[in-house]
DNA sequence: ATGTAATGTTAGGATACCCAAACAATTATT
DNA sequence: AATAATTGTTTGGGTATCCTAACATTACAT
C-alpha cells in the first residue's frame, strides 16, 4: 500500500470532524442569507477570526467553499453537497433527541457532537428510554413492531 | 480571562476524542484480563505502534494510566474513574441503536462515533423510527407517555 | 544460550487545529 | 474625504495525532 503522509481522513475522501462542523455552519448561513461571513462563521463556531479564516482557506483548497479575501464566502457545489448530507444526519438526530424529550436547544448542540459531549439531559433521556422500552408493555409492543417491520 | 495556549480540551479537564476512545479501549482490555499491552491497544484503536505508544506516554503524563516502558498497561484510579464514565454513555448508545435494529456489531462501531461516523444503516433505523414515531398510533401513545413521564 | 520473531520505542516528518498579536482592508461616522 | 471602528489576514507559536523507518527489548524456539 502506498505511503499515506496526510491525514487519513482527507485522504480518504473523508473530512474530519471540525471541517464537517465548519460546513454545517456555513451551510446555515448561507442558506438563510446567501452568503457568510468570516465573523459570523467564528462566532457560530466559537473559534477566533484567525482559526477560522485558517479553516476557510483550507476549505478553499479542498474546493469546498468559494473564498476570496475579504469577500464573502459562499459553498461549492461539492461543499454544499456534502454539507446538506451532514446537515440531513444531523436533524435527523436533533429530531430524535427532541422526540424523546431533549429540549430542542440542548438537542441541537448534543446533535452536534453525539457521543462526546453528550450532556447529562440527553444521557438520562436515552436512559430513561431505554429502561422504558424493556418495562411498558405498549413501547415493548411498538418497537417489536418497528424492528418486525425493518425486514 | 488568562491565556490559554493548550488544547482548551486538556485545559478545562476534558479529553480529546482521542484520548476518551484510547481510555474506553484500555478499559475493555483491561477489564478482561487485567492490563493492557500497546500492541492490543493498537490493533483495538486501529493505530500504529509508535502512535499509541505516544498516546499513551501522554496519556501517563496526564495520570490517567500507568506506563512503564515495555511494561504492562493499567489505569489509574483517575483513568479508570473516567474510562467507566465513558464506557456508561457509550454502553447507553449502542443500546439504544440496537433497540433501535441497529445490528450490535454496528451498533459497537457508531456509539464509538456518533454523528460524524455515523452509518447508513443506522441512519435509515433512525430515520424509520422518527417516521413510526410520527404515524404509528401505538408508538406515539408509548412516546406520549414517556416525555409525559418525564416531568 | 543464542538467535530470531514479535513487541515496543524513538526519531523524524507531516497535517490539522487553535490562539494572540500585529497588520491590513473595509465600512461606518463625522 | 479623513478618521475611527470593525472585520479580516498574516505571522509566529503550540498541542494533538498520525505515520514510517530505524533501533531496542523481550519472548520464544531450537
Amino acid at each position: 500500500m502506498a505511503k499515506d503522509t496526510s491525514n487519513p481522513k482527507t485522504k480518504s475522501g473523508e473530512l474530519t470532524e471540525t471541517t464537517e462542523n465548519y460546513l454545517k455552519r456555513i451551510l446555515w448561513l448561507t442558506s438563510s442569507k446567501g452568503f457568510a461571513r468570516i465573523s459570523e462563521i467564528a462566532q457560530l463556531m466559537g473559534r477566533s477570526l484567525s482559526s477560522t479564516t485558517e479553516a476557510v482557506q483550507r476549505m478553499a483548497s479542498m474546493d469546498l467553499v468559494n473564498y476570496t479575501k475579504y469577500g464573502k464566502i459562499t459553498l461549492t457545489e461539492k461543499g454544499k453537497k456534502i454539507a446538506e448530507e451532514i446537515n440531513k444526519t444531523y436533524l435527523v438526530l436533533s429530531d430524535l433527541l427532541v422526540l424523546l424529550g431533549v429540549p430542542s436547544d440542548v438537542a441541537i448542540k448534543d446533535a452536534c457532537s453525539m457521543e462526546h459531549q453528550i450532556s447529562a439531559i440527553t444521557l438520562d433521556r436515552l436512559k430513561k428510554f431505554i429502561e422504558m422500552a424493556e418495562t411498558d408493555p405498549k413501547l415493548k409492543e411498538a418497537l417489536k413492531e418497528f424492528t418486525n417491520g425493518l425486514k
